[in-house]
Order: structure tokens, then sequence, then C-alpha cells
DNA sequence: CCTCTCGTACGAAGATGTTCGTATATGGCT
DNA sequence: AGCCATATACGAACATCTTCGTACGAGAGG
């Protein structure tokens, strides 16, 4: 799969699979908050499956699937496409926009500012 | 229009605008690199103004499009969408994610770092 | 005045996404 | 064996997105 894209739906089953590293469709709809149904979920991971972005095993009577596009993968494709389209290309709005108008933690943007220092000590 | 969202060639228009500011039916067209056709640029345009996302004046015999949404605030929307669904809410991990893989000039980086000094001193 | 050009308006077709009803299979329980 | 609970498979209905053909209107040039 390559830059891989996903609907709105799909990207809430990818999201829980990310999370839990794998799910039976039932794990997968009970962990969706809202009210979407089994067939739903079972469909859209069907789909995915045809699409690559997931595969399953055989778990007793029921199917347990894992992601097969990593989340890094797919966050770069929608991050920069996001910077392209919404922050005209800068790395630097993004990051702006990331945190403005939220708590960040002194911690969090230690951890942040040290990201920025190793990326600075890897091509000086 | 709170949360706005943009599908693909919404997105693609919105991004027109944004960065000249203003457009006509034409100059979006153009400023588009696909051989998009004429009365679909102004479909989406009438769509995105249905919606309030963007406005029109009379200039001359045609329309001149103006954006209603802020960049920002489209930014902010997609943005948080990721971090939350693709990242796990990590906000650091959208940041190594953001510059991995990509020539960041001194210059970027040090522009971002003042981004995140300036946070602290707003908020010690 | 007629027509050509350059606009907008609108409807419809095709693609994609979302949802679920129904069919079917299987294993366990009585 | 027969039945129920739990699975997957599949198709259809409906919404949304994308595209463009066609209709229609106004102004410029002959």
């Amino acid at each position: 799969m390559r830059d891989p894209t996903f609907s709105d739906r799909e990207l809430d089953i990818m999201s829980v699979l990310w999370r839990r590293g794998s799910g039976s469709v039932s794990e997968v709809q009970d962990a969706l908050d809202d009210g979407v149904g089994y067939t739903t979920v079972l469909k859209i991971l069907q789909i995915l499956e045809k699409k690559g972005a997931v595969r399953h095993e055989v778990e007793g009577r029921a199917y347990r699937y894992f992601p097969l596009v990593a989340s890094d993968t797919a966050g770069e494709t929608a991050l920069s496409r996001i910077r392209d389209k919404i922050f005209g290309g800068s790395a630097e709005l993004v990051l702006a926009q990331l945190i403005s108008g939220r708590e960040v933690s002194p911690e969090e943007l230690e951890r942040m500012r040290r990201i920025l220092d190793e990326l600075e000590e890897s091509e000086p």
C-alpha cells in the first residue's frame, strides 16, 4: 500500500487496531463508542483486507485482524497532505497549530524540544 | 462552521483560496494542476458556499470567491483528528513524524525551537 | 438585431463510502 | 438429533463526492 489513505470509518477501525495491536470483530465493535453494527465493522474490515491494510488469522471460530499498514506510514501520508494543502507546506505552522490552544505539560514540551535536538545532532 | 472538514476536492480548492486570498473560477481552475473541468470547479465552489466555507462577490460578469473558514481553523480540525486517531493523541509523535525523512533547514529548525520557547514563556 | 463568447445554474451519472438485513455455516448444549 | 448462539459472506439501499453535459443569460462586436 503506497500512500495509504483511509475514509472516516476505516480510520476509526485502523485506530483501534493500532492501539490494541489486533482485534476480533467484536473487540473492534466494542472499542468504538458509537453504536455501529457488527456487520458494518466486519464489512469495513473486509474492505481494509482487500486493500491490503489489514490481514486476519483464524482464532477459534472467529477472525483476528492485524494491521499491515503502520500508523507512522498512515500518519506520514495524512500529515504531509495537511502540511501542504492547509499550511502551505510549512512544518513550523503545523507545529504552531499543534501546540496552540492546548495544555502542553512541561514534560511534553521538554520531550518535544529533545526531538528537535536529536534531529540537529543527526544532521549538523 | 464548527469543526470544518473538507473532502479531497474541496480541500484542493480551499487550498488555492488560502494561498491566493481569493479567486475566480478560472483562476482556481488554472491553479489546480490536474485537468479538472471548469464546471466541476464551479460546482465545488457552490457547495462550499452553501456550507458557509466561502463567499463570493460579483466582479464584472464573473464571481470572485473568498474563503470564510481560516486555514488555521481547518488545520486544527484536521490535525487533531490525525493526532488522536493515528498518533494516539500524542503531539510529540506528530512532531517526530513531521520532521522525519525530510530536509529541515537549520533556519526552520531554529524557528521551530523558538515556537516552543515562546510557549514556555507564555505559560511557565 | 443577431450571434459568439464567457459566465453561472442545474441535473444526472458514476464512483466511493456507510450501513445493515439476510443467508449460511459451525460448534456446543440438551 | 435438534436448536441456539455466534461467526462470516454477501447484496442492496442510501448517502456523499466528483464529474461534466447542457441549459440559460448577459454583454460585445459585427
